[in-house]
DNA sequence: GTGAAAGCGCTAACAG
DNA sequence: CTGTTAGCGCTTTCAC
């Protein structure tokens, strides 16, 4: 590494190491002069001011952590690629950690975030995750937190999400007003809230039309095979089913593949609808229904929150919930 | 923040910092039973090291970066999650920034990096990248750079890719053998050596079998408009096309969509290839041939190399090309 | 307008 | 086995 440092500058102009400091930064005390030279032997020098040392001496740092599930989820990568934009654009750069849904992977993750001395950091839970007391715990120490799509529901801090419970509600209920009856839910793992509240939607919805016995949960992960798997148990049982409402995009798409091997006609025989609005969605045949759910926005919003955070210095952990609006895309699978 | 300090340590228990620093850190020299005081009492204050100092003494940090054009596309995204895995398990955190295709983004990107003395980095060229005269700059700096994928052409450094050329023959090869002879090329930007790789290999293998005139190449971008305008083009001017290769999957996808819109049949009418085996070719309807190009693998590659170079301090900066191999997938749209 | 000195938190000689 | 000292590169009082 080259490592021109101050010094080195200043011995070569014979002045002081605070004054190139200043003249680098261009404090106003510093004469025009001095200031030309320094930056123009800075330039020459391809001098880089050290940035950890910076932050050690700042005792903050202008990184930002991510920890999410898996970085190669559509909606996670989109997430990100919000995120960094908004970092990049404040000057900000941005530590990615995935949990790979494992919840020990994300505390140390979280650990080392915190050690690295983040200025904050964004998280969605992993679908493991049993308790939050950990993140509880470094919020409380000061750590800036901001929670997104996946948040946790006793926590105080800033969540950026959408209503689950309202968007599984009003997607259930146009299947119902389509005629469908016998519609089955394939839900996600219980300890995510997600998860929780689209089930409840899905209840809900069914019970609001009389169609209480028809309630059908099938839990499952928040993955393809997931779905592959449950559709190819509710058919080897024979149920009578005539829609799927799928927790997410990628459980509907492994419900979808089994489907096509099993040659059941989408829609004509089961109705098929997903949640997220993944880009897959609408090139698979038959395209598929879904709720759209901002993903790209989720990452700008969480991180323009979390910037403010930081930068307010408040530490005031003050609750900040902001739900972004979701919106059913009619396709062909409903 | 907390912010407990070794000296924090030292002073309630009344021994020196250095002593504290070398019982956390497992110092033969020291006694068992002050290791244990020390541990104890630093768990019990939950100290953490602080990394940025640690790092600026050790002039050397943790982390790696990464540049890519697009975080959301799932060809990095795999990647990423490929190089993230094993700086992980190697004690690294991971820093992604993305160029957005974007030259000048690209070197404020590197430039950042480099400025926050990241230990190495990780780069697949944007696709406007005009010189790589700025990373060669940090390479003889001393910067540790391995390429993955869109790797630059005349820098002698580490690269991890596929073997373009080869590939692109093997596929237009495979086309040419089922009967299609006037095939098109949608082509990617030309100043991606990938992209000129593939183009070569498309050109050759007409060549080899007799069809050098009915080589045709659109040149666009890597994205989905590029092969959806491409396709409107080649039919508004009726031109005479049985199959179509694209540089890429997205590309391939974007001349699908626009077929679909045609009511073009595929494979009956037109022939349709693409390159990467995205999640997504494997979904769509008809299911589209491609070329698998393992995405986590060179991320997983790359980082190991990456590593590699940082912790043998070698500084060598010798080229060191590796290949992985690809493979064709059959599907439905050829 | 500029310099000297201290300190951010840590590690690593060098002494004992 | 433990303490003292110095220094990583930077910013920032406090002097002059």
């Amino acid at each position: 590494m080259n490592n021109i440092t101050l010094k080195n500058i200043a011995d070569l102009l014979d002045i002081s190491v605070s004054t190139v400091s200043r003249a680098l930064n261009g404090h106003p005390d510093i004469h025009a002069d001095t200031k030309k030279v320094v930056n123009q032997t800075a330039q020459e020098l391809n001098y880089h001011p050290n940035i950890v040392a910076r932050s050690l001496q700042a005792k903050r740092s202008n990184q930002i952590g991510i920890i999410v599930p898996e970085i190669k989820h559509a909606f996670f990568a989109s997430a990100i690629s919000g995120i960094e934009d908004v970092a990049y654009n404040r000057g900000y750069t941005v530590i990615v950690a995935q949990s790979n849904e494992e919840f020990e992977r994300e505390k140390i993750n979280l650990n080392s975030l915190y050690t690295n001395r983040v200025a904050g950091v964004l998280v969605s839970l992993s679908e493991t995750t049993i308790d939050t007391d950990y993140f509880d715990f470094l919020l409380k120490e000061g750590l800036n937190i901001v929670f997104f799509d996946r948040t946790p529901e006793n926590i105080e801090a800033c969540k950026v999400q959408i209503d689950d419970y309202q968007s599984s509600l009003t997607a259930v209920e146009y299947l119902i007003n389509k005629g469908y009856k016998k519609i089955v839910h394939l839900a996600g793992p219980k300890k995510l809230r997600i998860c929780q509240l689209r089930k409840q939607g899905y209840e809900d919805a069914m019970a609001n039309k009389g169609l209480e016995e028809n309630i059908k949960c099938i839990e499952g992960s928040m993955h393809e095979t997931s779905g592959y798997n449950a559709v190819e148990n509710i058919f080897n049982n024979g149920s009578m089913v005539d829609a799927i409402f799928a927790v997410n995009d990628p459980v509907a798409i492994g419900a979808l593949k089994k489907l096509k091997e099993l040659k059941i006609k989408i829609p004509d025989e089961v109705a098929l609808m997903g949640f997220s609005n993944n880009p897959i969605t609408e090139l698979v045949d038959p395209k598929l229904t879904t709720t759209e759910q901002p993903a790209y926005e989720m990452g700008k919003k969480a991180a323009e929150l979390l910037i403010e955070q930081i930068e307010s210095n408040s530490n005031s952990n003050e609750e900040n919930i902001v739900i972004l609006p979701t919106k059913m895309i009619k396709r062909e699978s409903t």
